[in-house]
Order: C-alpha cells, then structure tokens, then sequence
DNA sequence: TTTCATTTGTTAATCTTTTAACAGCACAAA
DNA sequence: TTTGTGCTGTTAAAAGATTAACAAATGAAA
C-alpha cells in the first residue's frame, strides 16, 4: 500500500519527535501535542496515523512507543539503507555532524573526498575515504543513497560514477542538473527557490 | 493575483536557467527546454506562463530576456528584499558563498556571528557583524528574511531577537522548532525527512 | 501559394493533499 | 450509574497541483 509522500514526510518528522519523548514518564502523545510541535492541523496527524494502521486510545491518545515502532514497520525499508555523503566540504561537514548528531533510522557509513589531508581521517565518528575507493563502496556494502556535496564543477562526473556504481538515490546539492536514468532518484535542494519563495508569500501580505 | 506555491518555485528556477541563456545568440527558448532542464512536464511550463501572462511565438517559443523580466515582475518584491544570515560557521559559510556566487534577485546585506575572530570581516563579500547589532540592523535597513543557522541551542534565543526586530520570514535550518507570531513566516529545512521519503520510495520499485 | 510539422495557449479532467464534519469511544466526575 | 468532555477514526468535501487534449498560430519547405 503506497503512503502519500508528504504522509511519509510528516510520518518521518512524527517519528522524530516521538523519539525525544519515548521516556519521559507520559507514555501517551495526542494528536494536537503532535501537531502543534510541527504548526500542522490535528486532523492531519489522525489522518497519517490511520493511514499506516495506527490507533490511539481514545482519552490518553497514542502509544508513543507503539507509534515509533509502526511508523518504522512502513517507512523504513527491512534491511536498513547505506548512506554515504561525497564532498566534505564545509556543508558536507555540516550535513556531517547534523546527521551524526542524532537518531537516524539510516546509516551514514562513510564520507568521501579528494583531499588527502581529509582522506584517512574520521570525522563525527564517520570515517573519510578517497573518491577512488567510492564505487568498491558502493558496489561491496550495497550503498543505496549518496548526498552529493561536491563543488558543482565536479558534480557531473561524480554522479555518472555513482551511477555507474549502481547508486539508487542521490540528494544533490550542488547547483548543477543530473541527467539521470529512470531508476535513479534525483533530489534537488536549493536555497535561492526558498528564498525568492518566501520573498513572493512576504509580498502577498 | 496570488499564485500557486508550486508555480513560484518553478518560476524562481525558470528565472535561473533563463540567466543563464540570455547572452547567447538564440534569444528564444522553448517551453520543452525549459521542462527537460528542470526534468518536469513542458504542459507544465507552459501553464505557469500563462499565469503570468507570459506569451510566446508559435514557431521560435519565449523570448528569454523578454520571460526574465516577466518573471520578475510578477515575483519579486517592487523594493527588493534584504537578507541576512546568522550563525556563520560551516553551514552559514556554505550558503553565504552560495548566495554571493550567483545571481541573486534578492539582497544578502549581512552576516552575524558572535565569534569575534570572524566579527569584523568580510565573507564572500558579505561583511559579517557582531550579533549584538543584529536588532539595529534590521530595524534600520529593514530587512525582510533571516536564514537560521546558528547551534541548536541558540536558536531560540536568536528566532525571538529576530522576531522582536521585525524580521518577517525566517529559513530555518537547525532542528529546532520556533514559536513565531501567525505574521512571521518560517520555513524548516530538514535533510532527515528527505533521506527517510528518498529511501522509502526507493522501496516501493 | 499551399502544405505540413511544430509549438503555444487554454480548458477540462485527473490526481493529490488538506480540511471539515461528525459518530462513537473512554474516562473522570457527579 | 449517569452524564459530560475531549479525544479518536473515518468519510466526505474542498482546495491545490498536474496532466491530457486539442484548437489555433507560425513559419519553413514543397
Ligand atoms: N543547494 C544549496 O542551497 C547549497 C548551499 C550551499 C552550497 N551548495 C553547493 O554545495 C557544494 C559544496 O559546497 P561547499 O561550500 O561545501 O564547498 P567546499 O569547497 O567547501 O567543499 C567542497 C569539497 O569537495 C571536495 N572535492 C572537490 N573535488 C572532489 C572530487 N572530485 N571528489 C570528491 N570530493 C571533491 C573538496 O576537497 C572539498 O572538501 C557546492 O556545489 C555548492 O555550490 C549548495
Ligand atoms: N537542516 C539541516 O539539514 C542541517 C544540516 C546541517 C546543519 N544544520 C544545523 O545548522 C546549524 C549550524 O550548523 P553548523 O555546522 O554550521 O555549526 P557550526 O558550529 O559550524 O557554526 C555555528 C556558528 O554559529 C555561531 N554562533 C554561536 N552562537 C551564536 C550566537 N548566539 N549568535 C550568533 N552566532 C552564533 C558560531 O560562532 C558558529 O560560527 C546547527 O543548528 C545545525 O544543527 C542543519
């Protein structure tokens, strides 16, 4: 049964927060605890919630415990997904520790970058090899996403070699388009459509 | 005439990749060119022109600088927005070099730090302030839009200094949640949520 | 000049996502 | 035991976004 995909970005965010409350002594959430700490409506949470199969008690609200663990059985594929991050720059460092920092259902498994003074190194506890040895990774551990963080020059060519190493996803920050085959998601992040968004919606008011 | 969320985003990016082309010697350009560079439907593009009133030639398609202007009319603000950043170490530098590299359409007038080793200078062409003169700052050039990145544990104190100045949006990137007035327009950047729908979809094949 | 292939402009249909509406359950308090 | 409040679960309606379908325009080639 195919999930909305905003359902499974929200069913991600839920997961998330639920995660900080899993031990403290309330072991129940409601709806519009859940909605108000994401500014969404409640309804919407029930509406997610039904839609993996949850169910809450009608006067205490939903198990967080329980709920963290459904939402895992629908979002998070069975064998766990391999993540590596190319380009550690100063975002890929960033990205880096922020996703070192805290509980993913995912596994960041190594960092690759050209330059020998980093090559070699562990960085936020995930270790650093050379560009030459990603599609061996790749290939070996059955890496499925990358998030590419390399300067745009480079961006082409290092995505055709993930590619070619039989990568699945790629999250793409640089501000370069991938030409990519079907099978191969691309994800594109980009700040200036953020901001000019905003800068529309500020003018409306 | 409000447009649709969607549409201002693709318009941002139309606007882009237009730059781009308009020094060349074919000055049109076609709404499937357009599509196959941001991989989306040309019907697509065609339909967000018409919203604002873009018109093109049966036989040559859109005249690039003439859709330039277009789009800027319809999106961006008649002043001009100003921008600042705050919080500027290895995310912050990241987008500030990003943001002072291209073309933007809107105002990066600043950057705020508290460290002092970094206070004083110039970053990418963008000189960087000491966060006790954020609040002046805003008030007196008045700025619009602040991009968040600042530790975590700050982010609070620094989201009301913001909104205590007038700030009106704020790109917010660390993984905390702010309680902003209904006036003030945040938007939450979160690559966590995006590796969780990417490998979920890629599930789904 | 006429034909033809190609592209725009627009309406309608479809698909997706959000919100409204409301029945029914669970528990606390009377 | 009964009543009332405040939740959940679900269906239906509304809103938003994408895609299909096709008429009309253009200009190149016949
Ligand atoms: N989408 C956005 O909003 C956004 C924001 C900021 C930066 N960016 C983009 O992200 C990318 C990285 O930015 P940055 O500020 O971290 O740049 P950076 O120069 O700080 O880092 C780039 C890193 O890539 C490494 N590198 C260079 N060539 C390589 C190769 N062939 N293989 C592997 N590693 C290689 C370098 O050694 C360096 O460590 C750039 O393309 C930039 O435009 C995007
Ligand atoms: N949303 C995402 O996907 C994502 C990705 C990476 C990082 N982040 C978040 O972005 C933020 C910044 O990350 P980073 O890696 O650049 O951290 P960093 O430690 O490299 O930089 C933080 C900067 O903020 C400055 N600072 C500290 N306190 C300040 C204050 N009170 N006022 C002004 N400046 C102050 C520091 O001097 C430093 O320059 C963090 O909150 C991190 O969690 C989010």
């Amino acid at each position: 049964m195919k999930l909305p995909g905003k359902t499974v970005q929200r069913l991600s965010r839920y997961r998330r927060i639920l995660y900080k409350y899993r031990y403290l002594e309330e072991p129940y959430i409601f709806s519009h605890d859940l909605a108000r700490l994401l500014n969404i409506n409640p309804v919407q949470v029930r509406r997610d919630l039904m839609l993996i199969g949850g169910s809450g008690n009608h006067r205490k609200g939903y198990h967080v415990k329980e709920l963290m663990q459904l939402i895992g059985e629908k979002i998070d594929s069975e064998k766990g997904r391999k993540i590596i991050l190319v380009g550690i720059g100063k975002l890929g460092q960033a990205i880096a520790e922020y996703l070192s920092d805290r509980e993913m259902f995912q596994d960041i498994i190594a960092l690759f970058d050209i330059d020998p003074v980093k090559v070699g190194k562990t960085m936020y506890d995930i270790p650093c090899f050379d560009i030459r040895d990603l599609s061996q990774m790749i290939k070996k551990k059955k890496v499925s996403i990358a998030i590419l963080t390399v300067p745009s020059d480079y961006a082409v060519t290092i995505a055709e070699l993930l590619i070619d190493s039989g990568i699945e996803g790629i999250l793409n920050f640089t501000s370069v388009r991938l030409n990519t085959p079907e099978n191969v998601f691309v994800q594109d992040f980009d700040i200036i459509t953020s901001l000019e968004e905003m800068s529309y919606r500020l003018s409306l008011k």
